[in-house]
DNA sequence: TTTACTGCAAACCGTTTGCAGTTCC
DNA sequence: GGAACTGCAAACGGTTTGCAGTAAA
């Protein structure tokens, strides 16, 4: 996680209290967060942060590939931080957790018959079903 | 498509000209309007349609798995009228155009040490890359 | 000191909702 | 005639934006 800050300001960012406080909020395995979900959090560690400075935040490291951004329904957008191994996604139906699964090795081949011509640079799979605790009626 | 009225009508539904119209447009293959879009074209037939009316049947027509909402962008939701048969999707990076490509014998399934317990229900592949066109530039 | 970054508030977009009026059966 | 449906307009949730002020380098 400190890796992270540090190839921030390798980067040139500016390292900000704010951003700090994001980069810390993410950090983990099988994060998740809304951007909503970020703040609130990001908000019991530095009161002041504003919701924009989120999402700008958010924004520049999804696009700097360092948090993937997915969106298994309609509503929010989550924040995944865990963009150095690839790996898909388990949705539970009922209560939306979510969970990541590592990438298997077939994962992504489709057949040259059925590319259209596209040049493909990658693949998302999102399982959906109902996690243990939702099965059990918890 | 008349296949939809019918099978509509046979569960109730009051075929009206609304309905019948958001069931005209979404007639055909490879086809993934936004709701918005299937407004404006809905329009085309019946001027006074209303967005809400839409809404309203397009989500009747999801709950009754007749068309699949797709959301490959954290944009506007696409509707999908290939509920027939499986499939997923190939989306272009550049220009977000969308193409059915048939599902796989080996698709969804999840080796069982990867499940966490879930009892797996569906699955959804979205192919990322850039289609022809952007390809060459168009 | 400079310029990147922050916070605020308003705007924005896609979608949902409440309700009065209409229309299908 | 009555319940189902429509249209309107307002509200909603998530996100983006413009801009004046603040702080990292």
């Amino acid at each position: 996680m400190s890796d992270l800050l540090e190839r921030l300001r390798d980067r040139g960012w500016r390292l900000t209290a704010q951003r700090r406080v994001v980069a810390e909020v993410l950090n983990g395995e099988h994060v998740h967060l809304t951007a909503d979900e970020v703040h609130a959090r990001a908000g019991r560690l530095l009161p002041e942060i504003s919701r924009a400075t989120v999402y700008n935040t958010l924004g520049e490291l999804v696009a700097l590939g360092e948090v993937i951004e997915v969106t298994t329904d309609g509503r929010a957008k989550r924040y995944d931080p865990n963009a150095r191994k690839a790996h898909h996604h388990l949705v539970c139906t009922r209560c939306l957790t979510i969970r990541d699964v590592p990438a298997g090795a077939g994962d992504g081949t489709l057949p040259e018959d059925d590319r259209f011509g596209f040049a493909i640079s990658g693949v998302e799979i999102t399982y959906r079903g109902l996690c243990p605790d939702c099965q059990s009626g918890a």
